[in-house]
RNA sequence: GCGGAUGUGGCGUAAUUGGUAGCCGCGCUAGACUUAGGAUCUAGUGCCGUAAGGCGUGGGGGUUCGAGUCCCUUCAUCCGCACCA
């Protein structure tokens, strides 16, 4: 695109020195050649887990903004090589997923096609940035060896149940010694619906009858849930890839159905998961969105009679103390309850009520919280307390998931329910102090109980142990913890997933054993669910077990391969285990995880749910599997736009743009320099501008810009290898960190490479005479240059310590502009420095490395050790203030005491002009700091 | 609505414990070298002002000898959650 001179002109100069290009290609040869980033157990070394989350390999290939954490993480792993740890630094593909699949069925190409051209594109794109990736331990989550273990760990889950006395997953085999024993009467497991039999009962139960049962308690459980179905993709989704009501991939519209289906019991490890977060080095926001979403509240289960009949209804409250103040209950359409209360007069409006609520979609709904609806059962409960006639209603307002499906309605402390009591007309009284009643509810949790019998004039917080215990004391009901935190589904009703380990034998499933694993994922004709809208794997031929016993045609979801990979990259070859003990004790846990946040509420879940439980059935010694974990921010977009003058051919440029009339369109990012048109790159870019005119200011169309997202459709995507390709890896690395902090959002604008760029040159010259002959000397180092030298370690090592890498650029530039006036060219100096360097362009400080005469690698030294004395300073150049604003400096020895520093400050010929002749009222004086003179 | 984050030159940013606001880089200005420059080097560059000096970290208030940093309040932007009882 640009003219060929001027490429020539760069490439030229290029080779008479820093030739990045020959550089690059030669190290990356050479580590891959002497196996330079392989890594073994070693017990004599402390080991040091660096992950990434790894990508799905998109048909797009990697933006500039992929790499960033890449590179963040691939420097941390380096220095931490350097300090003497054996580094666990792996990477792989989570290679199964949607857009394959789509593709799939657009182009009839089969996706693990698709998939292996992907990979091969990243992977080339990645080492040309030259990670210190160990290759070796590559794992692809579509690879039969590695989802033999995702299959593997659903059997075991399918095996195990959840018990809420021991708090861990237990085998299902002693849940059926229980049962055979003493039945349910025992039994506080987690479980799907509460369950009651004797041993007799379990004992004449027939197989299928026991199979189902089992099913409530098995951790990986098939069952009729109300599921997330997206029709345009013709799949359920799991709670974390719906948002808003809308597929998180592609935007489609979700609805809530009843369907039989797989099912991983998350929710019962709620506690655990948010309890578990304490011990982590994670960021306060990201903890946050995990704490929101398992949404503990702790509250009390309390049952209300209903007149004239059997049933009790029982609902969940965090404000017990408001019991008082119930006028009326409201139960969830779904709630079985209602078939069996309602009374007949009231049978058609109520049908009619739950018909058109499960009519609407998700997305409606959500859509008009304002609309108020409901429908009166005709049935009553019985307060508790007062024994009056309670109405029960029905109203979509209460979720069916959520706690008991039913509240009891309190609107003059509920604002929902205070909606709800106008709306319908129903009493409001008032059982907290505070507030104005008659306007709107009083929410807060302030103030006294009133109205209420024996908690009147008790504050809210004893108002609510006091009501707990006489609910508790009259067997009316307990205190309960509450968690928003749902079962994750687990089906999928695509072709490109883990197949399930699951046949079926009279409609019950059972899984395969472990030595017929991998069940592989079968070949088929096409893509699509089958005429009878089953699955695409209803497809496949002979898709049954050797006995003749039919597959689950579901696949498993996107992060089923996600939820464990960190655990194979500690012994990816091994055949006979997910991770062998001797790795997984070496390794343990990973001690640095970076990656985006949009994973907050799914795989970083997933994966501590997962985790968890093969810690419970003792396969991996950890509890947790991110210690730290950092959330690189996203790079966005920085589009250009030129301005076209309406009804023209003309494009004006952006500073005269006011003076016509004109519409800017984007342009290509990668035909503009620092915000400047390349006029004859964009008269070839596309047909329509080939007869373009300029009007141009100093001879240069100046573009206008704006930040958004990265896209192909704002032609403002920047490829790393076409950063590579111009000024090399190791400036695409540096400039990706000098751009900002790790953890904020940043557009990119290529405008500021060129810094980075001449900051290698002058790194480059400094080993260079003249002649561009390679030229160090083995003098001693001077006291200037060991200043300079060990002021840049210590911010070095500090820098990378709380992953400021863009301030650690800053003073490797500092450093070089010092070393260069003070013509350094002092061999000691400079290889410490390289060392310093290596971790951030690797192949410069080897190459440098090399010619200084250094034959092993770069990355198998030591890091510099700081020393003090090289930095200790006898004057301070103080900043003296009047009134707290720096007037002038004093430069003054650190032997002087607080006194002597105050006299020569207030002695001092430049004082006088700011004393004016009078005396000061106050001096601070802070040593080694600072001197401030209050007049 | 609830929760979290951010706000500093023309631009990206820096200031780790309350102690010189603007480091480093881009851009810009002037100059040197050069057939040439998108190379390199030198000097300058927060704003107003010829200068002395004044004003400056989204706005307002406070604590302090001293505030980008602490407290109160307010505005803007972004993100997360959202009938969760």
């Amino acid at each position: 695109m640009r003219s060929e001179r001027k490429k020539q002109a760069f490439f030229i100069e290029n080779t008479m020195e820093y030739t990045f290009k020959e550089i690059e290609t030669k190290w990356q040869k050479y580590w891959l050649e002497n196996k330079t980033y392989q890594v073994e157990v070693d017990t004599a070394k402390p080991k040091f887990y660096v992950l990434d989350m790894f990508p799905y390999p998109s048909g797009a290939g990697l933006h500039v903004g992929h790499p960033l954490g890449y590179i963040a993480s691939d420097i941390y792993s380096r220095y931490k090589t350097l300090q003497g740890f054996n580094v666990l630094h792996p990477m792989g593909y989570d290679a199964y997923g949607l857009p394959a699949e789509q593709y799939a069925i657009q182009t009839g190409q089969h996706p693990a096609v698709t998939t292996e051209k992907n990979i091969k594109r990243y992977k080339e794109q990645l080492d040309k940035i030259g990670f210190s990736y160990d290759w070796n331990r590559e794992i692809r989550t579509c690879n039969p060896d590695y989802y033999k273990w995702t299959q593997w760990a659903f059997i075991q889950m399918f095996n195990h149940y959840f018990d809420n006395n021991t708090e861990k997953a237990e085998p299902i085999t002693s849940l059926i010694e229980e049962f055979e024993i003493n039945g349910t009467s025992n039994i506080n497991a987690a479980c799907t619906e509460l369950l009651s039999f004797t041993a007799k009962d379990w004992k004449n139960y027939s197989e299928k009858e026991q199979q189902l049962t089992l099913l409530n308690y098995r951790l990986a459980y098939l069952a009729e849930t109300m599921v997330n179905w997206c029709p345009e993709l013709g799949t359920v989704l799991a709670n974390d890839e719906v948002k808003e009501g809308l597929s998180v991939r592609g935007g489609f519209p979700v609805e809530q159905k009843k369907m039989r289906q797989w099912s991983l019991r998350v929710s019962a490890y709620a506690k655990r998961l948010l309890d578990g977060l304490n011990n982590l080095e994670w960021t306060e926001s990201l903890k946050e969105i995990q704490k929101n979403w398992i949404g503990r509240s702790v509250g009390a289960e309390v049952n209300f009679e209903i007149q004239n009949s059997e049933q009790k209804m029982e609902i969940f409250t965090t404000r017990p103390d408001t019991i008082f103040g119930v006028t009326f209950m409201v139960l969830a359409p779904e709630s079985e309850l209602v078939q069996s209360i309602t009374t007949p007069d009231c049978k058609e409006k109520i049908e009619t009520y739950i018909e058109a609520t499960k009519k609407r979609t998700e997305r409606e709904r959500l859509a008009d919280v304002k609309t108020i609806s409901g429908e009166f059962t005709g049935a009553y409960a019985i307060h508790p307390f007062t024994g009056e006639k309670i109405p029960v209603w029905i109203s979509d307002y209460v979720l069916a998931g959520y706690g008991t499906g039913a509240i009891m309605a309190v609107p003059a402390h509920d604002s929902r329910d205070y909606a709800f009591a106008k709306h319908f007309d129903l009493p409001i009284i008032q059982v907290v102090s505070g507030g104005d009643i008659s306007e709107e509810s009083y929410d807060a949790k302030e103030g006294n109980s009133m109205n209420s019998d024996f908690l009147n004039g008790l504050d809210v917080k004893h108002a609510i142990e006091k009501a707990n215990e006489e609910i508790e004391a009259r067997g009316l009901g307990k205190q309960k913890i509450n968690y928003r935190l749902r079962d994750a589904i687990f089906s999928r009703q695509r072709y490109w997933g883990e197949p399930f380990p699951v046949y079926f034998k009279d409609e019950i499933p059972y899984v395969l054993e472990e030595n017929q694993l991998p069940l592989e994922l079968p070949e088929i004709d096409k893509y699509l669910p089958t005429e009878s809208g089953e699955p695409p794997l209803g497809r496949a031929t002979n898709w049954k077990t050797v006995d003749g016993y039919p597959l689950e045609l579901n696949t498993m979801p996107g992060f089923a391969g996600s939820s464990a990979y960190y655990l194979r990259y500690m012994d990816p070859q091994n055949n006979s285990a997910l991770v062998s003990k001797e790795a997984n004790e070496y390794w343990q846990d990973v001690d640095l995880y970076i990656g985006g946040t949009e994973h907050a509420t799914g795989h970083l879940i997933y994966s501590r749910f997962w985790n968890k439980f093969l810690y419970d059935i003792n396969e991996v010694c950890k509890d947790e599997p991110f210690k730290k974990l950092i959330n690189q921010g996203m790079i966005q977009g920085r589009s250009n736009f030129v301005y076209r003058i309406k009804n023209s051919n003309k494009y004006v440029s952006y500073g005269l743009r006011k003076d016509y009339e004109t519409t800017p369109i984007h342009v290509d990012v990668n035909i503009v320099k620092n915000d400047i048109l390349d006029t004859v790159a964009f008269k070839e870019w596309r047909p329509e501008f080939r007869d373009a005119d300029f009007i141009l200011e100093d001879g240069k169309y100046h573009c206008g810009w704006v930040v958004e997202k990265m896209s192909k459709s704002m032609f403002n995507v920047v490829n790393p290898d076409v950063i590579v390709d111009e000024y090399g890896a190791d400036t695409l690395r540096l400039y990706e960190m000098f751009l900002g902090p790790l953890e904020a959002h940043k557009p990119w604008d290529t405008n500021g490479i060129d810094g980075v760029y001449k900051f290698l040159k002058k790194l480059w010259r400094l080993f260079h005479n003249e002649e561009n002959k390679f030229y160090i000397s083995n003098s001693e180092p001077t006291k200037e240059e060991l200043k300079v030298l060990h002021k840049t370690i210590k911010k070095i090592q500090d820098d990378i310590e709380r992953f400021s890498f863009n301030t650690a650029i800053s003073a490797f530039m500092i450093c070089v502009n010092e070393l260069n006036s003070l013509k350094c060219n002092n061999k000691q100096v400079l290889e410490e420095l390289l060392i310093l360097l290596a971790p951030f362009a690797p192949h410069i400080a080897e190459e440098l490395w090399a010619k200084a005469g250094n034959t092993a690698s770069i990355t198998k030294t030591k890091f510099p050790e700081f020393q003090q004395r090289f930095i200790q300073e006898d004057t301070h150049e103080y900043p003296v203030s009047f009134n707290g604003k720096m007037r002038f400096k004093l430069n003054l020895s650190l032997n002087l005491s607080k006194e002597e520093i105050e006299q020569a400050a207030l002695n001092c010929e430049q004082a006088q002009k700011w004393l004016d002749g009078k005396n000061p009222k106050k001096v601070i004086v802070v040593p080694k700091k600072i001197i401030n003179i209050v007049v």
